[in-house]
DNA sequence: CTATAAGCGAGACGGTACGTCCCGTCTTAGA
DNA sequence: TCTAAGACGGGACGTACCGTCTCGCTTATAG
């Protein structure tokens, strides 16, 4: 993700950096997004706030910088040889990433933000959207090459049906996300979008 | 909704909390959720700050309280004879609700406390997402009786895919949340648990 | 002490006007003048607020009343046969009084209000300062009839000599309000009033 | 007056400072000392409430070293010839300064702080005691050069016997505080501590 | 012997000030 | 020249009291 508008990233220093960033992860763990402050982050960086702030606009940004590169930690795209398993495997994954991981904690505390400064929405989709949705319009189009998938489906339209329940559930949650839940999930869609 | 933990709310003064939630409204509508503060609030409806926190824990109940009445507004559950038809209205008029109007900027304005606060998002649920999940079951259910829904489908499962794909798009704003994305969340669920 | 401008006092409810007091006395042993709300003491009493109100100004009334018995528990005026004796006693009576007992933390932790209402001033000199000037003045007339007290000897001025440095000791704090300040102070006294 | 318990005082914006201190003194002279608030001194400073947190503890510090100058402004020690003499010129300018300057408001003002804060009183009587009677021994030792003062006279009980007076007529204010009282003081002590 | 007014408890109310926290910017001393 | 340290202006927060008010209930006189 870039770092919005900020001076020479190659000038950063790099020590500080680091610290930042983990720093950064360590408070939200240990307390979440809303009691981490960024003096707080500084202090235990060892950093002046300062320096933060020449490198990210705010909390928001910094935050989602520091667990940009987990969760694009490219989960491989599955290979089950049929879509109902890709999908399975891809919904489970993913489901387990948004629910159980500190990643998937911070996602959903980041959406707040995401409501409120549109440039930020545009990097916080960069990180917890986009890459997904490519991964799994990629496998639907290899499976439209197999023949498991109708002519007329609409790919995106397909991506939010995948995609939709499983956000909602998390952010919702008037129900758990389980395994069992992203399964139906991924067969539902399989059935849906298969030749009659 | 219950006014969370308070007080005795029959010795309340009703011109006091009707003049609380009109300014909240009225603030929210001017400014927006973020910029709006208690003690602003209070200024505006002549009231003190105490007064306020009497009766809620902090701002994101107010604002809760205050568009509940319109969330609530039961729109009518419609009738079209159909269940595609049934599905179009409602899910157009959900996402128009949710997109174009007040009750929407808040609801989604308050998802990120609801991350935060689990006594809140219980109340979150049951202001904006329980009594429409109702409605929409409550259609299925009638479908089912005409024949229109497979005895097989979980229609809790159901409702998360009707559902989900227009919060998704609201919340995430990776595409715009049309009417046509509306019919088509509709269709496809439709056809989806239709008998073969 | 007159209860200032207030209702029919004989339609006070016993009662509560003595919860009230012994409450209000109490919880300024506990916790001191400052810390002591006027809630705090409606609350032990049992009493509404608006009891209080009806029959005090404000706090400092009413815990100048709390303590206006006790200290106008009239200290028998001494009668040592002598000037210096009699002055000695009374010194040094005063001084512990002011020093050592609950009347004494009272009355200094009073003397703020003093300054800023001058009403209040007026019920405060009355309890705190008036009876104990009128005992030595009549100890001093008495005195001069025995020959003890020159004639040119100003009363009034011989009474700031006598009063004035033991308050300045007990709210200045400078060094400590012992017996033998106290004596010292009167055999002064007694010394510069006598004739030559 | 060192400013209590802060931070390092050399990375103080004088500015800001100056600011204050200046705030503090117009406030305190237009409404008094109860009717100011930290609010207000901080927005007529132009000045976050922080920034007077970060130097004083509360009001009365603040007010306390806001005259601190002022107060300590040496009077100079007069030089009449005589003890007499002498005494009643700092007696009168004392009691003037007591009585009928914004210092002396301040002074009586906070002596209700004193009562309840034992390091408050301490920088109390730094500022508005101390350095009145060092003054005031000073002239007492020389005039005991001079063969005014008899040899067992206590120095310290001359000084209660001298400033004791004056506070209490300034404090309770049974009497008036005039420029004859300040010289009947004056004229008795010097008699009491004059050789037989 | 009622009725009617007062006092009463409880506590909500409009208001003010408090002292803390955090934001994002600015300043400074030292590496 | 950059950086840690942290002071700065600003402003929201949630709490504590103030003194007034409203509400039913009790009580004690006055008709």
């Amino acid at each position: 993700m870039p770092p919005s508008a900020a001076p020479d990233t190659a000038r950063r220093s790099e020590r500080s950096y680091r610290a930042i960033i983990d720093a950064t992860k360590e408070l939200l763990d240990e307390q979440g997004y809303v009691a981490t402050s960024i003096d707080q982050i500084a202090r235990r960086a060892g950093v002046g706030k300062q320096t933060i702030y020449r490198w990210w606009p705010n909390k928001a940004y910094l935050v989602l910088e520091a667990h940009a590169e987990q969760a694009a930690e490219r989960n491989p795209i599955p290979d089950t040889g049929g879509l109902r398993g890709d999908l399975r495997a891809i919904a489970a994954s993913f489901s387990h990433n948004l629910s159980d991981t500190a990643v998937g904690r911070v996602c959903v505390q980041l959406i707040g933000e995401a409501q409120v400064d549109e440039a930020f929405a545009d990097a916080y989709r960069e990180v917890f959207v986009t890459q997904r949705r490519a991964a799994v319009r990629e496998l639907l189009e290899r499976a439209r090459g197999r023949g498991e998938v109708r002519d007329d489906v609409g790919v995106e339209l397909a991506l939010d049906f995948f995609f939709g329940p499983i956000w909602y559930r998390r952010l919702v949650r008037h129900a758990p996300l389980t395994r069992e839940f992203a399964h139906a999930i991924a067969d539902a869609l399989a059935e849906a979008v298969a030749p009659r």
